[in-house]
DNA sequence: GCGACATACTTTGCATGCAAAATATAAACA
DNA sequence: TGTTTATATTTTGCATGCAAAGTATGTCGC
């Protein structure tokens, strides 16, 4: 099986282009609730299930630990989420969606079918066999 | 066609995922080389044909031209590339291969095959049809 | 109950990525 | 030729991503 260098062979760099090409694609679609891909990230974890901890979160949302503290701390201001202490452990934060942020899926709602759109050509068969794909690709890096 | 906001399915998730997996991923196998992995891209571009522009590197890789002008800059700085004006035209850059940088190929020949060992369980064949999807869905992208 | 080790988060320093503004220089055109 | 417009690259301000160090708190074992 021959490997070469050039660019044009590797899996990595298409990854490469195709997650920034996704981040630029979604930033206007997300101006109106004016957060960012990563925060829109967050914002799907905790709209599916809230009231969780910062590591479940990074673990739902695949997150570098670090982003994701000043992550929190953005969306606290724009009044999406409360961060709160739990009782049992004071090490542990839970994090909460406020009304704001509930109500916020509703604007939400229609950004996936806005996606498919731009992705025109795309069928929804294809994308089932890059998902399969990616999956079984992602099980080997741990 | 369903489409909902579960993080679960969506395919921008998998790509943010796994992009930053493989960034990770590299970082140990380019340490010998003092480089990141968008560093790499570029060398990989340079390595494939050097004597460009900067836009026509801006063009092969994909990077972005603000990364791309520090990048350079640190490239200089780790005697890899070397920045020329143009005669004709006193905008253009022309990026050069210094002898180290020529030199480092032989040091970075063997990374794909490194990453690809990386990637057990993840045959040619299946490799192969992520590259087909992901370069007709990059289209969808212009 | 105390010290060593483990956890949950946060902070820090560096390197992009993004968009928009700024520079410098060419080309086009009146 | 002087002016407008286009092109090539850099700079700027903000938001991550990464790794490593730091902080606070729990848990375990003697």
């Amino acid at each position: 099986m021959l490997v070469t260098l050039r660019l044009e062979n590797q899996l990595c760099h298409r990854f490469y282009l195709l997650s920034n090409a996704f981040t630029r694609a979604y930033r206007p679609l997300l101006e109106e609730l004016d957060i960012t891909y990563p925060q829109y990230v967050v914002m799907m974890a905790l709209w599916e299930k809230d009231d969780i901890t910062v590591a479940t979160l990074l673990d739902k949302t695949g997150i570098d630990g670090g982003a994701m503290s000043l992550m929190l701390k953005k969306l606290v201001q724009k009044d999406y989420v409360a961060i709160h202490k739990d009782k049992k452990d004071a090490r542990v934060k839970v994090i909460k969606l406020t009304t704001k942020g509930k109500n916020a899926k509703q604007a939400a709602i229609d950004i996936p079918a806005q996606m498919m759109c731009k992705l025109d050509g795309f069928s929804e068969d294809e994308a089932k066999q890059l998902r399969d794909l990616m999956d079984k690709l992602h099980l080997c890096f741990d």
